[in-house]
DNA sequence: CGATTAATGAAACTGGAGTCCCGTTATGGG
DNA sequence: CCCATAACGGGACTCCAGTTTCATTAATCG
């Protein structure tokens, strides 16, 4: 009975409590970057923040919930979005994007590492949901555009289009061993053109015209 | 100078030895369904298998190690390919197998560890690239098929096809918590065969007419 | 069937991830 | 500017995943 959790950082948050949470964060993104989620530690991950382990345990506590705070702070930088004027412009714009992040050494190391992590913590798999969540609905505005222009039909679902975009970018990242090149993001952008203009996102309605 | 490796299990594979591997298979596949990739614990293995947690460690040594051989035996059974006589029948049978699988508690749980362990492991990130081409393979025929009817273009991709039903179910399962359902599926499949028909898995070709 | 030795398994051992304790630092309110 | 205390950090401690050792079991070959 009465307020209770409210760990620590959240009384005295400015100062050197920002400053240890933003070079722990940078120092887990680099050590997911290089060793992948399977071999994380987090005392190494203290040593490269330059703080001591107990603060890293305390505030965080395991891989995955470092991961997850991670995963907060990644969902608040966003990326510019550009507009072309075409439903394919944009999509293909949007899937270079996708695909130049996932082909980064760094950065593809980065998401694959996250994505292992959400796996199996329900935590952590939430905060990574919240994080596509947002950049889904910061691309879904060119797809209400392209409806508005007629490009296609009324009623389909903008946040599908955006999802058909990448999920083939993360398939084959994650299940073949094949680089990620622009081909392959313009492939992803012209299928789900075709699909929409075929109403295969059409929403609450399983395509049968 | 000579031959070296040939670990343990490759000169006398009969009898105990393929016991074990069985029996270490099976519990570490039940393992991973439980409690994910990231609290997978080999002792915890040997336990349920009812086998010298030394004999894990020489055999496999690592999670990832263990997750590498299961692949392979993964990738040897098989599942029966229906045929219905056109392309977005044979399309929504792969999407509904693939959909009950992922949906499935235990086989879902446990594809998602596996897709964990892959990340980061060169050697389980291979035997997991030939669990899925050897998936792709089996399907790939129905896709010549309907190039051959006249459904969809010569020189389409057939695995190319194939991947892109996938990829929207396994995008779905990683990145958002919503339930993979029966209209997921049959809308991948319906997407891939228009995007299909629009030309946009041609061989060798990005895709402009 | 018996000899050879590959493979397993029990037990003792080790190193380091994660916890605990308590003194030190510096934030935010008055 | 100063006080109360939130948050940090060093170091000792614990516990168990992973290793090593060696005896036991059983697969293969003649």
């Amino acid at each position: 009975m009465g307020i209770e959790d409210a760990g620590p950082g959240t009384v005295r948050p400015g100062g050197r409590t920002a400053r240890v949470r933003a070079s722990v964060l940078r120092a887990a993104g680099d050590a997911l970057a290089e060793h992948g989620f399977a071999h994380l530690d987090l005392v190494d991950v203290a040593r490269r923040a330059e703080v001591g382990k107990t603060t890293v345990y305390r505030r965080w506590g395991t891989v995955t919930g470092l991961v997850a705070d991670l995963l907060l702070e990644m969902a608040e930088e966003s990326l510019p979005r550009t507009e072309t004027g075409s439903l394919l412009g944009d999509l293909k714009a949007n899937a270079r994007l996708v695909q130049r992040t996932l082909a980064d050494p760094r950065q593809g190391a980065l998401f694959k590492a996250v994505l292992a992590a959400a796996t199996g913590e329900e935590k952590t798999a939430e905060a990574l949901h919240r994080f596509y969540d947002t950049r889904v609905k910061e691309w879904a505005p060119c797809v209400q555009q392209a409806v508005d222009r007629g490009e296609i039909p009324q009623g389909t679902d903008a946040h599908e289009v955006i999802r058909a975009v990448s999920a083939p970018l993360y398939y084959r990242l994650l299940t073949s061993g094949d680089r990620l090149d622009e081909a392959a993001a313009d492939r992803a952008a012209e299928a789900a053109v075709a699909a929409a203009r075929a109403g295969a996102y059409l929403r609450g309605d399983d395509g049968h015209a």
